[in-house]
DNA sequence: CAGAATGATTAGTTGTGATTGAACATGATT
DNA sequence: AATCATGTTCAATCACAACTAATCATTCTG
């Protein structure tokens, strides 16, 4: 993959806004690029005040504490297994071409899917406020947001009432991740989350599932949807022959993401 | 195939917009020309400033700091006027009690609520996206936001279609700026803008606009609603007698804020 | 036909990726 | 505490591919 020097400094600032500290093979695997020009770029942009280099990598420009506890996105669960999540993310990207619509449910794996996107131009449409935060700031992609209270926690938007926007957005591709992912289907803890989700769902025509391989040892006490509903599934090679063979037999696309490339298994319809 | 110059400026110029970086290649396919004579029209357009050239393609003029621009809301022109905004929006907030629901419309007046907004307890309904953003990031207040697509350049949210979550949030009162404030009723320049701001106002018992006193001189096109839907008016000291008046005729309680302090006139209901 | 614009060719420049050895941090050992 | 060992990060170098600019032949336009 051959990347131009502008798209890899959109996803540099990108990436290197959202933590207090990006490494270089983080960069490196987030871009696709050779670690030599990863250190190039970082020159650059320091030499320009966009960031600041330090050892190892870079980090923002900004004062460190300007952003506070709230300000951080899903500020615990982030740092975990974010190099599968990168690669999970970045896969996902890749199946959609400039100009597609899109559904992007809220969580920490989705929210990876904002640097590979920083120099796309799809339309977005998500229920993520922090998703949404980004994509606004580091790309030039439409954002449709869906109405309702912003949940802290989870930093989700909800609502109530049926919403119209929703209704009427369609996507060719609608990706999100799971709490976990069994035969019976794609699992969830918080029962307000489901009902959400699946209006969400019926808005586009593939389901598309972001979960790295611990997923499927993981159980929830709510189905949200079957198996037979879900188009893809992209996880990292963590994943075990039998659950991948669950997949195949329900007829699931599975993409297994690595850092710096991408190996397909598995067929379906 | 064969172009002409000008129609090739026009196809160039149109996808150096749209993505953040455009290659040669891609507007060599893109035209059907040879790679010789894209180059030759980027060079052109460079020296007329219509595009900046890059190594291996060219991007678009505009976005020479994407990142620190777009991130801090209303950039150009938040620095106007900030002092009497300021006093103006610290008046509009202690009009509200901690529990109340209310509706803040986007702008850059209203804006400005978000800083005396930060202590309190409220339940907010708003179609900005920067004061939502703030709102979440340093405040404790519930926030409702309305679902569609985010606008850029006013940082405002609206959907094409009626929203329900906009039509079920009943409010006490609707805080809004105006591009102007005559006898007429209240000025609007963007008939998009006005569509939605009509169907906030229905959602909401009193309307206090905010307009610093130049808004007076202000004309726009469209008027948005009459003095008499407008229950208070929020302005500084540089309001004149006549205005006051025409205000009072209109039966609308007239609010002047000073820095430091508030002082009350006219009289209403 | 003249002048301009376009496409192909070539030579020169610049960015990229891999390799190497030096500088640096970390943790363990004495 | 000082030293050493190990692994990581960094800068310099080089080969290679991509990009650019200049030249010239050809085609289009008036």
């Amino acid at each position: 993959m051959t990347l131009h020097e502008k798209e890899r400094h959109r996803i540099i600032l990108s990436a290197v806004q959202d933590r207090p500290v990006v490494t270089v093979v983080d960069l490196c695997s987030l871009t696709g690029v050779s670690e030599a020009t990863i250190r190039r770029d970082i020159s650059t942009l320091h030499v320009q005040s966009k960031l600041r280099r330090v050892r190892g990598g870079a980090e923002a420009i900004n004062p460190p504490q300007v952003v506070g506890l709230a300000g951080r996105p899903f500020a615990v669960n982030e740092t975990l297994r974010t190099a599968e999540k990168q690669a999970i993310a970045r896969a996902a990207v890749d199946l959609c071409d400039d100009g597609d619509s899109i559904i992007i449910n809220g969580g920490t794996t989705t929210f990876q899917m904002v640097h590979p996107l920083s120099n796309r131009r799809l339309n977005i449409f998500t229920n993520s406020f922090p998703i949404a935060e980004h994509l606004l700031k580091h790309s030039k992609n439409t954002i449709m947001l869906s109405g309702g209270t912003i949940y802290r926690e989870q930093n989700i938007i909800l609502s109530p009432f049926d919403n119209d926007v929703t209704r009427n957005f369609y996507a060719k591709r609608m990706f999100m991740g799971a709490q976990g992912l069994g035969p019976l289907g794609l699992m969830e803890a918080d029962p307000l989350l489901i009902q959400a989700e699946q209006k969400l769902i019926g808005q586009a025509d593939e389901l598309v599932i972001l979960a790295d391989s611990s997923k499927f040892a993981q159980r929830s006490s709510l189905v949200l949807c079957a198996l037979s509903r879900i188009s893809t599934v992209i996880t990292d090679n963590g994943i075990s022959d039998k659950e991948a063979a669950m997949l195949e037999a329900a007829d699931v696309k599975l993409i297994v993401a690595q850092a710096g490339g991408v190996r397909e298994e598995g067929a379906a319809s």
